[in-house]
DNA sequence: TATTAGCACTCTCATCATGAGAGTGCTAAT
DNA sequence: ATTAGCACTCTCATGATGAGAGTGCTAATA
């Protein structure tokens, strides 16, 4: 990533430029620039520097006579080197600061884990007027607090796992129907006392080591413990939280059909987020996407800001807005990176 | 409801006007009628009959010289006495019957209820092109197996509620910080023996009633049940699964962005569809609601064909299937009524 | 009497030409 | 080094034109 050296004055003309294509999706021409902000330029010199900037690659013109937009490099430049991260909330509405506002409401809901990130994303969508995303903590990567067994109906079990984060699960399996209560019980017992405090994953592998170190004096409580609990721990479904295409279809940059398609058909299907989200599941701080930087080839129209929230620490999941290149990066990064910090200090 | 006269003659020609315009959404017109199906008349003799049609006000123009097309009231007639439902899955592709086909596959996810209503819901979608929308149990009207309490953390107990349908829901709720394990016990086991076997709903009537008549010698485990209870059971989220927008974008009768927009907002808000789906949550069979006959205002430009699905003879809860008007309506009562029925015997 | 052929009429839609408007790039003047 | 001036280019809205599809009506036909 070689930092690009720009004087000072084509700086000024690109932060214009985007900054009014961020607000208003139209091509900037020279004139409007030197209308609008006042610097001390002519139209003239001002179209001399955007040619330099196009040579650069930060602008590019739709036709001809058209004014410039930014590429995706030139959002990149602008996110890197020219804007800054707002330090609060108030945009348009002027109705204080209303992320802020959020986060402290969130922390009465934090009781409910599952409910909170559902509410999480719904308001990330609303505030932003892109799509929110939020993946609750993997599986893996939370810290077991106990499981409990209770029998259910003949043949079934009802495993219920509840993690350190507040995260409850309950997962139905069928069991050998001669598994009494009190077997249950033992077994939860076993792996409550034995393994409370560890992570999801640590805990299936010791397992796994265990059974394998012990074949010779098989335990049948371990026995069973270990495949009782391979079951329980077992959630295929990759749950994401989704919200707001609704909202991003009134964006200008969506009035067109074939754009919808495309960005309905890039979130249907969960797993191209997860694959995307992935991508800094393990690293700190707030990432950009942007355009065709994006690891998802069904995404490279569009943008997204990302960010890691943890617990004590360990990076737990990701919460994210995705929306047109044209995004308010400046508005989207506080966003996100307030609301990342917020989760992450609810958990501790 | 009036059941109009038709002579045969002016069946078939509607028949053929709506069968035609639900393959390909254009006008129709009297040569393409006479080419098509090989009736004995001339365009003419169609002319005059569809001129009849329209005055009835089954079929209308949308402008002077186009082809007709078919109104609500002619699809409303279509469906009541023209169309034969089919009985067979065997549209388009030739796979066979694929909505038995997914009626087998279904018997074997049965176990995990909350899973098997994405299921349901995601296949319904995908094989009819139309949006899927499936509401799981009405929790009130389930039918309490039993409730089991786990203490959580400090001042949290974790209640599992485990329904007769193999509905799980679990919930963290806040209680005294004094009441032990123990205590939980006693007012599980209480609530387990008393009221296994009867719907939520009459549960919550039988507490509150009790607790008015022995308000007198108030008993404390009673009294603490019935709080606790009532927070278990209170969910506040209504559940509605819905799939398939992405789907229905791709029908051309929604290439226009404004309709789009308005079925997201339709089926993004899914109060409007529970809205909807009350008023036949306690009647039976397979009901269609065609464009303005709509209930609900929101959805007065699309057509729903809904069932409820049982649980030995009384309503569950309702799956439905939502497109434009121009629907297939054959299809799509075959394919809601036929699952429908398959996941009432997974139930019994 | 019911049906049909014939024909004038209407309306849509794609195509094309036109011209205003916006913005550029270049050159010459400052 | 900057800017004024100007010719040039491209888009977009507008309106004209004509082919195509389909109708409604009337007169002829079985």
């Amino acid at each position: 990533m070689v930092m690009e050296f720009l004087d000072e004055r084509s700086k000024q003309i690109l932060y214009a430029v985007v900054q009014s294509y961020i607000s208003k999706p139209d091509p900037v021409g020279s004139r409007f620039v030197t209308k609008k902000y006042s610097f001390g330029f002519s139209p003239a010199t001002v179209r001399n520097i955007m040619a330099d900037l196009e040579d650069l690659g930060f602008l590019s013109q739709p036709h001809t006579s058209a004014g410039r937009v930014p590429t995706d490099k030139g959002y990149r430049f602008y996110v890197d080197s020219i804007m800054v991260v707002r330090e609060t909330g108030e945009f348009d509405s002027g109705e204080g600061d209303f992320v802020q506002q959020f986060a402290k409401k969130l922390e009465n809901i934090r009781s409910d884990v599952n409910n909170m990130f559902l509410e999480v994303t719904n308001s990330l969508s609303m505030m932003s007027n892109y799509i929110g995303v939020v993946t609750p903590p993997r599986a893996e990567k939370t810290i077991f607090d106990r499981i409990d067994f209770i029998r259910y109906k003949e043949d079934k079990v009802v495993a219920i796992l509840m993690t350190e984060e507040g995260v409850i699960k309950n997962k139905i399996i069928g069991v050998d129907s001669r598994l009494t209560q009190d077997d249950l019980n033992r077994i939860a017992d076993y792996l409550n006392a034995e393994y409370s405090g560890r992570t999801i994953d640590e805990i299936k592998n010791l397992l796994v080591r265990k059974a394998y170190r012990e074949k010779a004096l098989w335990d049948k409580l371990i026995a069973r413990a270990i495949k009782i609990y391979e079951q329980a721990i077992s959630f295929t479904e990759d749950d994401v939280y989704v919200s707001g295409l609704y909202d991003v279809m009134n964006l200008p940059d969506f009035s067109d059909i074939s754009k919808i398609r495309e960005i309905s058909k890039a979130i249907k299907d969960k797993h191209i987020i997860l694959k995307l989200l992935d991508e800094l599941s393990d690293s700190e701080g707030v990432h950009v996407f942007i355009g065709n930087e994006n690891p998802v080839e069904e995404m490279k129209n569009l943008s997204v800001v990302a960010s890691t929230y943890k617990e004590r620490e360990r990076p737990m999941g990701v919460i994210a807005l995705i929306g047109p290149t044209r995004m308010d990066y400046s508005k989207a990064i506080y966003m996100v990176d307030t609301i990342a910090k917020c989760i992450s200090r609810t958990f501790d």
